[in-house]
DNA sequence: TAAATTTGTTTAAACGATTAAACAGGTTCA
DNA sequence: TGAACCTGTTTAATCGTTTAAACAAATTTA
């Protein structure tokens, strides 16, 4: 049996005075009323004692917990784990403690997650939420618990979120190929209806068309995020074949970025001659590929702190609601640049 | 302000019965005695209500949270989220949440983030400790929290541990190393004296002199964790120069090879045939070196489940102390493997 | 038919804190 | 000198649960 920690109470006997003075001390409160040899004697007592605030008890008189709820993706993808570290820096800023969960952008793991956090009490959630949960944000609203939707959003309900500018960020990508003399462009994406992810699509057909190249759908290939790997090995040899083989793609997001590059790696495929690479999303890691991957880097720290902050702001003063769109930055390697030297 | 949430007290008023018979009703107790019909109107009020169980509350009653803090050095990093990905699924299964936070290797950081997470009265902690953190960890065993410690541990103090055994590890890769042709072999690992990464120049040396090969103190070189990149390019310079110069490297860690790779990509010098190299841990981005990397793979899931699975034992039956070595495993690939094809 | 048991429900204390309000004793003011 | 004010502290309610114990009414037992 774990021996009983030291309460307010077990102090307050020891120091001989009431519960409340202790907890007036101990929070310094009532600052100039107290005696301070009194007060001294309770915070050598609760020192002696290993006093150590029991926030459980706090967050239940307060009704409020400190702890911030992030549901990501998946923790160990870079990309959730490089939003979570940021998130966590900001949020202690604040004095907050964050609770996460990773949805594997399934709905129904999303819920029960959303769920165990409230039962937790958090006083707010950071979320990248899967498809199909329109239903439970709606829900967050009805109860008005704060909340910021990150990297993704629903475009039909009004909500906190940040996010990046995906449609620009793919038309910039699309069109620095372009200009680099690549015409035949393909993009290898999620087969999802998530919003930003259409976005990219969007963006990618929509500079291919100001550029007066055709669109052709068979140039989009969107793979099962389950079998990615396989999916995406098959979209690349049907990309690379046939009278249609394309000259540049498009990688629409780092975990596609990785696996085909891994694939491309073992192909007899020199990039970025016979094939330029570019790609979403930051992974140091993809500097490793003798021809470093031009990317369009998202502004994460920008993200996440401002995520946090909209949040806090929700929590501790109103219910506004803020939108903020990030812009995207072309970050030019030597993938998608001829003769260019590594970086 | 938000809206009030429902409370048993809520349930109790609209169907006009007392608080308890709620929560007897909704916890599923006394099942046999209650009349169905009522306990089926509970059911409904509740459901109608939206009642949502308060963890708070019934923490503090129970003086249980159901919650496992997990310390990691920084979440942000491939192997803190591998592992926390892994925990967090495993403490779901017996249905416990986790939060998180990263120490930065920075005693500070860690005692000050093991007091916000034992003010939250977590029922348990899964930590990567990092230097000079003996004093906290004494504490944690006086006053008998349940704890297991991870990827590393202190030698000297008797606590639950998994973690790798880095000597054979390292001697392993090194021996490896040394069956194909290499004999003169440097090393980079960070330069502290946590005792695994010592281990692991231990394993280092150890396989030298096993193989009648002299250990060369300047073949070893310790990279500040702060200033790592400086520092990793530095001391390859530094390797690879003068008559002592390497022809294999063994990289202390994931993000020491990271950096290390990044750098022998810049340079005129062919993996594997002018130098060797392996890695300590896994990172599916290495295999996107032209020469994909062989190195130590660490049963990560094993141990991150191991942990789990002991720490509970811990919280919820007794406070046996087990302390779990698992041995790593060689992945040879190409950048040890002269001639050998691209995997 | 009185005692014992069962059934279905309520009462009430407790978990560990916060905090408005009350209070006793001393000072100051007019 | 009595009202008003300070000072330092305590009283007591409350947050939302859980759960042992009490209880009233119905049923069974002997």
């Amino acid at each position: 049996m774990l021996p009983k920690k030291t309460s307010l109470k077990d102090i307050a006997a020891k120091a001989g005075v009431s519960i409340a003075l202790v907890s007036y001390v101990l929070n310094n409160k009532k600052e100039g009323r107290i005696n301070k040899d009194i007060a001294q004697k309770i915070k050598d007592i609760a020192r002696q004692l290993n006093y150590r605030t029991n926030q459980i008890a706090k967050s239940l008189k307060t009704n409020k917990t400190n702890t911030i709820g992030l549901i990501v993706a998946d923790i160990s993808n870079n990309f959730s784990s490089n939003l979570a570290r940021i998130i966590e820096d900001e949020a202690d800023k604040y004095g907050y403690t964050v609770i996460f969960g990773s949805s594997d952008e399934n709905e129904k793991k999303f819920s029960k997650l959303l769920d165990t956090l409230l039962n937790r009490q958090v006083d707010g959630l950071i979320m990248a939420p899967p498809i199909h949960s329109e239903k439970e944000i709606k829900e967050l609203i009805r109860q008005q618990i704060p909340f910021v939707l990150i990297d993704r959003f629903y475009p039909d309900i009004n909500t906190n979120y940040v996010a990046l500018d995906n449609f620009s960020a793919a038309y910039m990508g699309t069109k620095h190929l372009i200009e680099n003399g690549r015409s035949r462009i393909g993009m290898i994406t999620y087969g999802t209806s998530l919003h930003h992810l259409e976005e990219r699509k969007r963006g990618y057909a929509a500079a291919l068309k100001d550029n007066h190249i055709a669109y052709k759908k068979a140039r989009l290939k969107e793979v099962d995020i389950i079998n990615r790997k396989e999916d995406i090995e098959i979209a690349i040899d049907s990309l690379l074949s046939g009278p249609l083989a394309i000259d540049a793609i498009f990688f629409g997001s780092n975990s596609i970025a990785l696996h085909g590059l891994k694939y491309v790696n073992s192909l007899d495929i020199h990039v970025p001659d016979d094939l330029a690479i570019i790609s979403f999303d930051e992974t140091e890691a993809l500097d490793l590929f003798y021809a470093p991957l031009t990317f369009i880097r998202q502004p994460l720290p920008e993200m996440g702190e401002t995520a946090v902050k909209m949040l806090i702001e929700n929590i501790e003063r109103n219910n506004k609601i803020t939108q903020v769109v990030m812009e995207g930055q072309l970050i030019v390697k030597a993938s998608t640049i001829e003769n260019k030297q590594k970086v």
